[in-house]
This record gives C-alpha cells, structure tokens and sequence, in this order.
DNA sequence: AACTATTTATAAGA
DNA sequence: TTCTTATAAATAGTT
C-alpha cells in the first residue's frame, strides 16, 4: 500500500522506523484481534517498539502465559510422539 | 478486503472459520515478519488454528521465550517503579 | 495528526 | 482446492 512499493528491509533513520512502527502496528494489531475473532482461535501478538516499548495482543480467552503454556506442552506431547 | 465486507464476528460454519483461518494466517505472518524487518524490532505471533494446529513467528534475532522473558523482566521492573 | 494516491490483502467465485 | 478478480482495507509519502 502507500504511494511507493516499500522495500522490505531495514529503514535506515531511527525517524522511519518509529513512524513506520506506529502506523504498522495498528494494522497489526487489527488483523490479529479479528483472525482471533472471526476464527475464534487463541493467539498471542508480543512486539516491542524501536524504543522498546511493549505492546502485547491477546485473544478474548486467554492470556499470554497460558497461550505460550499451550505450545509448550503440545510441543512436549508431539516430541513423545516423534 | 474481498468482495464484500465481512462483519467481525465468529464465522458460523467450521468450514468457513478453517478457510478463512488459512487466508488470513498467511497475511498476518507476512506483516508481522514485514515489521519485525522494517523496524528492526523484536516480535512474537504465536496462533492456533481452528483444529489446534500451533503456528509461531518470530523476528530474526530472538526465539519465543527471550521475547517472553523479556517482557517479564520489564513488567517486573515497572512494577517495582509504580 | 490528517489526507490521498497507490499498493496490498482478501471474500467470493471459478 | 488452487487460481482468479472485484472490492475493501492498509499504508507511504505528503501536507
């Protein structure tokens, strides 16, 4: 989108990449809550700015630890099994 | 984005909910990658499918639980300032 | 912080 | 179920 393809690497000036940050992260954010919603799944978005600010997304059910809980237990269960 | 516009809500069929899943699991990974590249920032997606099936992205530099335990170090360090 | 030209994602359909 | 395409949505550069 936007007025230019943007190349996908790193902005050079600290100046682009918070303002880039800002604005990808909303849509981000977006499109997470609604894939939780529309496909009622559990799903955790962890991100932290180039100023290392925390933004963290969660599905309406649960919540980090117990999403990240989750995995590591299927992962556990899938390794038994392989 | 498509046709028409979808309301936000929980898709009633599995069928639906499995479809949709798949389009918009694959957007949302390319823009989370996008911006862990762009901004050069540190990012976690961890989903699961309609089924179960678990799905996780991270940028390049950090695995899931150094993210994670990132964010605990500085939630506990905030709380000791608040 | 708001605008808008343009690119990108995707809901339906094939 | 993979591919197409009309349309909605996101966003890069601008103001």
């Amino acid at each position: 989108m936007g007025r230019k393809k943007l190349k996908i690497w790193r902005l050079e000036s600290m100046k682009s990449r918070k303002i880039t940050y800002v604005k990808r992260k909303a849509g981000l954010m977006k499109k997470a809550h609604e894939l939780s919603i529309l496909c009622d799944v559990d799903l955790v978005l962890l991100m932290f700015s180039p100023t290392g600010s925390p933004t963290l997304v969660t599905g309406e059910k649960n919540d980090l630890s117990s999403v990240v809980q989750k995995l590591s237990n299927m992962t556990l269960e899938e390794r038994l099994h392989r």
